[in-house]
DNA sequence: TGTAAAGTTAACTTAAAGTGGAACAAAAAT
DNA sequence: ATTTTTGTTCCACTTTAAGTTAACTTTACA
């Protein structure tokens, strides 16, 4: 088993553990990462409206699991969804940005 | 049939239409329109990228049909499907913001 | 410390996205 | 004009998110 050496950013420990940018592993890796980002935006908008995830789910129409799911990053959501928990849910205004 | 009269903002035309903010009727159609945005966007990047939907596709491990129906409002797509054709299959950086 | 509230997880069903193929329509090229 | 390329739509099938229930764990707090 290799050990790793001379590491110097992010992106070559990501490398070194799930394979070059592209390959399927580091997308899914790259993809799980980022539905956890966003379960961590949900959950501390939440906080911020003090909401228990019971409440912000009987808000959208949803049960308690399926915030908790969504907030740790267990879940890859519809886009809807987004729209659902964070305005609807939530009140927030969500935009886009590609660049 | 009632005729719309004194419609001043865009906002009155959709209450008009489907209802206030927060029926089920206004709430589905607010989704739609959104997923059809994230169409426009990904097939104004696309053609950026000089890129026919078949290459994209191929890309990203697809068939030409599946982007058409993205790019036309059709489909509620998972975060996951964002990513591997707006990061992936067309290099771009998305960015969430939510205020 | 006990207990009530909040959050997590697993197992399951249901609904819908994802997928491929083929047939069709539209646009571009020659 | 017609052939080729590109894009759209439909259908059938597979996979998976959404939704539900219930048991369990963690946290708050009396």
């Amino acid at each position: 088993m290799k050990v790793s050496t001379n590491i110097t950013t992010f992106d070559e420990h990501l490398t070194e553990r799930y394979g070059e940018r592209g390959t399927s592993k580091r997308t899914e890796f790259e993809i799980k990462a980022k539905a956890f980002l966003i379960g961590e935006v949900i959950k501390s908008e939440r906080h911020l409206a003090n909401l228990t995830q019971e409440q912000l789910a009987e808000k959208i129409g949803a049960k308690k699991s399926f915030i908790s799911r969504i907030e740790n990053g267990k879940a890859d959501i519809q886009l809807s969804t987004l729209y659902r928990i964070l305005e609807f849910g939530l009140g927030r205004k969500i935009e886009l940005l590609v660049h």
